[in-house]
DNA sequence: ACAATGGTCC
DNA sequence: ACTCGGACCATTGTA
């Protein structure tokens, strides 16, 4: 186990049990960046440092088994990385040249437009060019000036083309950069594959995060992000692609910690819960449109974020007390939600810390400060963690058993990723019907709240193909 | 090298 | 009034 190296040490302190003394760990840290060789670090050593520094004698059991669980997980992920992922590069290069060609084509569209030739990938310029030579009238501030993001092009954009070819032009070189020569740039010239980096320390709720490259955020909508997306493929034609992912887990852990009854009904019931709460925010309305449906799915989203009414108003576009009213709505609908959020900042108050259902544990020390702004964002970060950690430890619990299982019987099947939600899977043919058998139950039973989890399984030749 | 801005994901 | 749940990365521009 030469791979659980100082990275787990970190974890501990940083996700798990903030309250330790973290200055006998500096000399050990510095090490570990200098060092070319992770492998060296130990976990006798990494576990010593650790119950040196720590100031209580003994350790919740509970916290136990998440630093057991996250001990043995460290494996699993590094099989995860050094198996990799092909890419056909071929396929990549070639979609980089039509978006490189269409991108060209978008900048002198721009520069006949503006009568200029500027850098449209300066945020400063584009301003210089729309509010100081076009005298276009200024959407949104920021601190340094007036903002040319999304939110605020999109807006101007209902009078101004130039806006909307500005955000065209946006999108084909976030993908050209990032998704075409960022990915063409990591390809292992030996395997041919990408072979991602999985950060176990990298966030304060238990997640993970995914590096050099991230794979967790590959485009996922139509177009050129589909087509990006295809060429994440099996290398030999004796595999192909499994996509299994949780279906609404965060409402429905939800539903589990905080029992309300009404949204524990409604998934018992197997009713659409983005229809239900809009039939509910929007009474007045018989008809259900798409429309609504959406503003409702952003309500339950943004719920679970413990965010403000302004900031929802920006997701659905409405007034900020228009949005407020949404989500008190919201809580009169599931009250027993609006009960267990006051529990979690109650045990936030009381133990500075909150935590997931396994135990899990995110230090919040601004819940106590005395400035409003602080104290209410850490309140949103605490109501936020034990169901973001709580989605995080059942996929990790769940990838360990997946993992058993693969190498139990041998199996040439392989588990290549891990998004959040969403594990993705390189399967080979004689082995498709146990392999979704087995990753559904899997993944379904790892979970022991009342509200069972549900879990999507789309397989094809491709990432894309696969995707729900 | 580093901050600011912007954009992609769950 | 309000830039806000959790990440990583590319580009520009300044130090």
């Amino acid at each position: 186990m030469s791979f659980l190296d100082i990275r787990y040490y970190k974890h501990l302190t940083s996700t798990i049990d903030r309250n330790l003394d973290f200055s006998a760990f500096m000399d050990f840290e510095h090490h570990y960046q200098t060092s070319v060789n992770k492998e060296q670090y130990s976990i006798e050593k990494a576990y010593f440092s650790y119950q040196e520094s720590r100031t209580e004698d003994t350790i919740d059991p509970k916290l136990q088994s998440i630093i057991d669980m996250e001990s043995k997980l460290l494996g699993v992920l590094v099989n995860m990385e050094r198996t990799g992922i092909y890419v056909d590069a071929e396929k990549l290069r070639s979609i980089g040249e039509d978006i490189t060609q269409e991108s060209k084509h978008k900048e002198l569209e721009i520069y006949d437009l503006v009568g200029e030739r500027f850098n449209i990938n300066s945020a400063k310029q584009v301003q210089n060019i729309l509010f100081e030579k076009l005298k276009i009238p200024v959407s949104k501030k920021i601190k340094t000036g007036y903002s040319v993001d999304n939110e605020a092009l999109s807006l101007i954009g209902q009078k101004y083309e130039i806006a909307n070819i500005i955000l065209q032009y946006r999108t084909l070189e976030k993908l050209r950069s990032t998704y075409i020569d960022g990915l063409l740039k990591v390809i292992n010239p030996e395997t041919k594959r990408i072979h991602t980096t999985y950060n176990q320390l990298g966030t304060s709720t238990g997640r993970l995060s995914s590096e050099a490259p991230n794979l967790q955020n590959i485009p996922s909508g139509s177009g050129y992000s589909a087509q990006i997306k295809s060429c994440f493929c099996p290398q030999s034609s004796e595999f192909s692609f499994l996509v299994a992912d949780y279906s609404q887990i965060e409402l429905r852990i939800l539903a589990s910690l905080s029992g309300d009854k009404a949204l524990t009904e409604a998934f018992l019931r197997w009713e659409d819960i983005h229809t239900r709460t809009a039939h509910f925010l929007f009474w007045e309305h018989t008809v259900i449109t798409s429309e609504l449906r959406r503003i409702a799915k952003s309500v339950n989203f943004w719920v679970i974020y413990g965010i403000t009414g302004f900031g929802l108003s920006k997701v659905i576009n409405s007034s900020p007390a228009e949005a407020t009213q949404y989500i008190d709505a919201f809580y009169a609908m599931y009250p027993w939600v609006r009960a267990y959020y006051q529990s979690v900042l109650d045990g936030a108050q009381k133990n500075g810390y909150v935590e997931t259902f396994y135990g899990r544990r995110r230090y919040i020390p601004g819940v106590r400060d005395s400035n409003k702004m602080i104290r209410a964002w850490a309140e949103r970060e605490a109501i936020n963690m034990p169901i973001q950690g709580t989605e995080a430890d059942v996929i990790k619990f769940a990838m360990m058993e997946l993992a058993d299982f693969f190498k139990k019987d041998s199996y040439k099947s392989r588990m290549l990723l891990q998004v959040h939600d969403e594990l993705v899977f390189e399967i080979h043919t004689s082995e498709k019907e146990i392999m979704e058998t087995k990753i559904r139950s899997i993944m379904e039973g790892i979970f022991p709240g009342n509200i069972k989890l549900l879990v999507d399984i789309h397989t094809g030749a491709n990432w894309s193909e696969a995707k729900g």
